[in-house]
Parts: C-alpha cells; sequence; structure tokens
DNA sequence: CGCGAACTTGAGGCGTGTCAACCCCTGTGG
DNA sequence: CCACAGGGGTTGACACGCCTCAAGTTCGCG
C-alpha cells in the first residue's frame, strides 16, 4: 500500500521462559502444573521478536506459521476489504495472542502494526499443536483463548451495530481501562495509546466525533481529556452513558 | 427475558455417523483419513437434537458443554447487552458450527433460534478435546474452524464499521449466495431464512433501511425481489456496489 | 526552535433512523 | 371457499446524528 517497508526478522534467539514471566497468569501459560510449565519453556516460545512504535508485525497477506503473545507494549489489527475499506478490528497488550484469523486459510488477515515499543514472544503454530496435543490444560486454554477473542468480536459488533457514539466511546474506555487494571494498572488514569483515527475506525466513527464526544464527557464531568491522557473522575456516570436513555 | 420456555433436550440417541454424512466436506471432518473417521464416529458426536422453526436451540446464559454442528436447516445468532442492546452476530447454516463463543467463560453468551426446522449433531466438548488430542487433523481443522470465525467476524466488523447501507446490503447477499453455492444451492437464485428485521440488526441497519435498498437494486435492475425469494440477475453489478464510488 | 501530525471546534449537509400509512401474503375459522 | 386477522414488507415524509469540510490550536519530535 504504502511504501516497501525494511522487515528484519527481528527474533531473539534468547529462550523466553514462560515460568519467570510476569504475564504467566493472563497469557497462555494460566493455571499450568510445575512441569507442564517447564515442558512448554522448553517447546512452545522459540524467541521473542521487538517491534519498535510503527513498525509492522505481520503484513496483511503473510504466511501465516507463528501466533505472537504480547509480551510489553500495544499493537492494533486492521483488517483492509479488496475495494480498500479499512477497519480497526482491535487492540491487543500484554498477555493477548496476535494472528488467531490466520490459522484458518494458512495467511495473515490482518495488518499488526505497534502502537509503541513492544515486544512480543513467538509460537511456531505447528510446533504449538504438538504441545497441545500433550498437555491438555494447555489446549484447553488455548481454546478459552480462541473463544475468547470470539466472544470479543462479538461484543464489539454489537457496539458498531446498535449503539450511539456515545455509548461506543464510553463502552470502549471501560472495557480499556478494565483490561490495563487486570494488568495492575490505575483504574481511573489512562495513557492512551491509539490516536482519535484508530479509535475512530475501532468503533466505526470518524475522528471528529470521537474528539467531540470525548470532550463532551469532559464537559459533563466524567473524566478528564489532555491529549492522550485521560483521568476518568466519574466511572459510575460513565457507566450511566450505556444505560437505555431513561430516568 | 421473555417467558419461561419448556425446553425438552429433544437429543436423539442414534449416533449419527460423519463417515456418511453429505456435509463430511464441509464441517469438522474434512480431510480425515479413514480410520481417523471412524474413530470420530465412534466417539464425537453423541446424537442429534432437532430445532423447529423460531425454536431456541441455545439460551444466552446457558452453561457451555457441547458445540453443535448444523446439519440441516438455517440458524440465527444474537447477543444482548446488559442494557438490552441486541445485535444478530452471524446466520449458520450446514455444517457450521454453533457455540464456539461459550468455551472462554463456559456459558454461553449468546442466544441460537432456528430460522427454519433444522437439525443439529451434539459435540460434548470435553470428549471432543479428547478426541482432538488423539487426531492431530481434526485438531487442526477445529482450529482452523475457530479461526474462520474469527476472521468472519473481523469481515462483519469491516461491512460494520466502514461501509454504507447499499455496501452492506451487497456485501451480505453476495456472502449468503456464496455458502449456499458451495453447499449445492443455486448462485442466482436464493430464498432468505430470515425477516428484514434481522438482516438490519446483522448489518447495523434499520429494517425498512433494508428493505429501501433491495428495493433499489431491483430498480437498478440487480435483482428481483419478492417477500424472501431473490433473484440476482446481474451478479456483477452487485459486486460494483462494493467497489469505491468510481467510474 | 520550528515543522508537521494530531487534536479541537464550528457550520452545514447528507444518510439513515423514525413514524406512519398501506399492501401483501399466510393461516385460520366460519 | 371465502372473510378476516395479523405479521412481514414496502414506501413516503420528516428529523436528527454523524459526517464533511475547514480553520485554528497544541504537542511531540527532529
Amino acid at each position: 500500500m504504502d511504501q516497501i517497508v525494511f522487515r528484519p526478522l527481528h527474533t531473539v534467539a534468547c529462550k523466553a521462559r514462560c515460568s519467570t514471566c510476569n504475564l504467566r497468569e493472563l497469557c497462555l501459560p494460566v493455571g499450568l502444573e510445575r512441569d507442564e510449565l517447564d515442558h512448554v519453556d522448553a517447546h512452545m516460545v522459540v524467541g521473542q521478536r521487538k517491534v519498535a512504535r510503527g513498525e509492522t508485525l505481520i503484513h496483511a497477506g503473510d504466511r501465516f506459521d507463528a501466533l505472537y503473545a504480547v509480551r510489553t507494549g500495544f499493537f492494533k489489527s486492521v483488517i483492509t476489504s479488496p475495494q480498500g475499506h479499512q477497519q480497526v478490528t482491535g487492540f491487543q497488550t500484554g498477555g493477548e495472542l496476535i494472528g488467531l484469523g490466520g490459522i484458518d486459510i494458512g495467511r495473515h488477515e490482518v495488518e499488526v502494526i505497534a502502537l509503541e515499543d513492544s515486544q512480543v514472544c513467538v509460537i511456531p503454530f505447528d510446533q504449538f499443536e504438538t504441545i497441545a496435543r500433550e498437555v491438555p490444560s494447555l489446549q484447553r486454554r488455548f481454546h478459552r483463548h480462541m473463544s475468547h477473542e470470539i466472544a470479543t468480536d462479538h461484543e464489539a459488533m454489537l457496539h458498531l451495530g446498535s449503539m450511539h457514539a456515545e455509548e461506543r466511546v464510553a463502552a470502549f474506555l471501560l472495557n480499556l481501562v478494565h483490561r490495563l487494571e487486570v494488568r495492575g494498572f490505575s483504574a481511573a488514569s489512562l495513557l492512551l495509546r491509539m490516536s482519535r483515527e484508530e479509535i475512530g475506525s475501532f468503533l466505526g466513527l470518524k475522528l471528529e466525533t470521537v474528539s467531540r464526544t470525548l470532550s463532551k464527557f469532559q464537559a459533563d464531568g466524567l473524566l478528564f481529556v489532555r491529549q492522550r491522557q485521560i483521568e476518568i473522575t466519574d466511572p459510575a456516570g460513565l457507566r450511566q452513558v450505556l444505560e437505555p436513555a431513561a430516568s
């Protein structure tokens, strides 16, 4: 689309150990036993890859042969139609898997771009399936991860298909803080890693509408916005926005 | 929500044989070897269930313990937000799996309702995971099925987030005929199993807009509509609707 | 320090929603 | 066999929420 981008493999050979990773309770190895963890440590993750802010981790159409688990940082996934329509399908952060939509046809359907300097674990998929056959609890965990993405996408469809701008933005913010909270960040203060345009694309709105809506929330005393820094001062009020227009 | 509905289990004990099912090349057992098929025949599908038109196969919130594969008929899946917003997340027909979004939290997130008299195969999930560990090609096939749902949902998000009414309806019709064509039906003539309202919910439009759009397509000579019967007279023209507004 | 990208805010237009009337088809009961 | 009821579909008039276009501001980065 744009220009040709130099794309080094950047895969660091050093083995990542899930057993010592602080995301282990959010990522694939949730709830594995000691010996299972050792097995996974030895074979699942072949290396890490660093992706600088703005760099592309996956190009649409790339051959699918590995999953990526976010270790640090923040990504967006974008789908582009043959006619050039674009849509952000999601934002991924620590412990979340990237590339699940590519398993089916063996090619990635989305472009995945880092929104800040990031690091991912590389999980070759053939090998992963072998391990999943050997470690039932890993298999179950993987199925839950895929299922979670499906349920999440359905929720996004709900937002896109049946909510007003204010409801979409409120739901987006609440979802985002919740995910950050689970990862140990503040529930009240967040730094957006994506632009208004990217939020808009994800929510099916134009960037101006996102901007206006945030301004309105501020005017209503629900939060403070200063560029990408947001302080949620009235979380209950923000949830209220989602309530059906009633008393 | 509505009233209590009498919900018999309806599961017919008679074993279904994948090896003799005419959907075997679309459903989970695609490409299995003879001996693998025998194994699957023996353990995967515990029975069938009939669902009359209008009946509910799965209630939102139901415990998840089995997947369903559509053997005959047509279903819609609907998600409802805590605030009462509703969204059709998809329509399922022969060979497609139902309930994948429920694996994660162990409860179904969607309501699944038959749009015509239908029949599904019941696949208890714990048992299925065991077989998937024993039969790698079934495992792979299942992962591809889940991945396909993810990619499909992303496509739906693209429609919902970045297309105009005419584009959405055209994309919907083309997708539908394509799926029916793969299943041996005509590419030109189709009988919609869902109402305008259900199409609208899926596409993020009101039923009137769907109706108007179909009427416009007819006026433009792209198709004939008569209630739920549609004849596509100019498939190329319909695809043209998806092209960016240009020459 | 200065440029460009990202963001904000305003004015006006358009596409889709809303509301309402009417039609068509199906099924049911007299 | 026909009358009637009711749900689904069509069409029109109008409203409104979001998009478009444009100008001005702020901020981050080189």
